[in-house]
DNA sequence: TCAAAAGTGTTAATAGTACACCCATGA
DNA sequence: TCATGGGTGTACTATTAACACTTTTGA
């Protein structure tokens, strides 16, 4: 060990994922009724402790895998968590972030090992510890986020229409929109495509399914809803 | 200790501060000239260890107030970077902050102590580790948010002049605005509020000096710049 | 034929941008 | 008197907001 860092003290860190899901209309959180201790049967995010030859943002990718069983999430760190009380166990600085995926893809046999339940945004249960602030701080940064940056397509399946793609953004920011300048809106970027499918599950006429096209938006990333 | 968290592994974690000055109508970091090991004679932000029984929002209070001598100073946390190899002595996880400080208020003796020094932004020199990357992110950071919170009086003196506060908003984002449209604008913010002082070391018919009221501010807190 | 969701334009209001001259003062 | 920074208004453009009816189709 180097001697400049030998008398310092040594901390335990742990991540926390805020996982945000879309479905039915409405933005959900993956939240862990724990069946382990510590807390045992209380309400959490999904977290574990970030480990000795590992990158934190690997630690997170790490975490949210052990419970989804999904690579290449959307993930954005929220900030780190370091009141000395914040775990009444023992000192654990906790470094957040908040994960988008699609709802239909993640692993049921892992999320039912651990407990884990899709909750609306509305309807959280109380959260152990600093948990409610974490995920008020994941919210509002994926709210300002997502109006600016097409972050929000991690939560739409790769087809989707632009019922589903307004609905999406009024769930992420609670507050409706105008159909004809949302749709007035998104016309003008071309990095939201129209494809020749059609989606016959919500109305007997068919809406037309869209994609987002990054390479299109890459070469001129203007985005905002 | 309790038993959930003997088997996990330590981590050293540090604080680095990212301390904006505004300074002859530029915007100005505060770095180290390293007169410690290790990294001795380079350049670094001002840096230091989290405490066992300390807050890590109080460890970043600490560590700005061993180099300025200031409290109560507008701090916001950039984010943590965790990267293995990010500091090649040893493993170290580091909570990063911006600071905005009032660059006539610092305490000089302890700003030489420290060989510390204030930088303009573009004439910022190699900096060690991955410090670089935390002045990005912080910089980008601070331009967001003082686009939409009153946070550039930080950087000002208790009263200002109109001229002062564009100067100022001109550093942030690195361009220039019309000065007719930019008073308009500060005209329709009641919490700017005009006082009969009047400031005259730049002219000689002199510039009235505003406030920012912050009570006023909080009743209707709309702010965009 | 009718219920239900998809799709489509125009107008008004607001916000943002561009632009040039007079004022007050002390040296 | 003149050089210097302080202070002011108007016209144009772009963006956003408000608003209602027709289309398609399968049951």
């Amino acid at each position: 060990m180097n001697q400049y860092y030998k008398k310092r003290a040594k901390f335990h860190v742990a991540v926390d994922c805020i996982i945000f899901g879309f479905d039915e209309g409405e933005l959900k959180l993956l939240l862990l009724q724990r069946n382990f201790q510590p807390a045992k049967g209380q309400w959490s995010l999904m977290g574990g402790f970030a480990e000795e030859e590992e990158n934190i943002d690997d630690s997170a990718k790490r975490v949210l895998n052990e419970l989804t069983g999904l690579d290449n999430v959307y993930m954005k760190q929220v900030g780190t968590f370091g009141n000395i009380d914040r775990d009444p166990g023992e000192r654990v600085i906790s470094v957040v972030y908040y994960a988008l995926i699609k709802i239909n893809e993640y692993d049921r046999e892992l999320v039912n090992k651990h407990n884990a339940h899709w909750v609306k945004m509305d309807e959280i249960p109380p959260l152990i510890f600093d948990h409610p602030l974490m995920v008020k701080q994941a919210l509002e940064l994926m709210q300002r986020q997502s109006s600016y940056e097409p972050i929000g397509f991690n939560l739409l399946p790769p087809l989707f229409t632009l019922t589903q793609l307004q609905t999406l953004y009024e769930a992420i920011n609670a507050e409706k929109m105008d159909k004809r300048n949302f749709r007035k809106k998104v016309a003008t970027m071309d990095f939201i495509e129209k494809t020749e499918n059609i989606d016959k599950t919500n109305s007997r006429r068919g809406a037309y399914l869209y994609k987002f096209n990054n390479k299109v938006y890459k070469k001129d990333p203007k985005f905002n809803l």
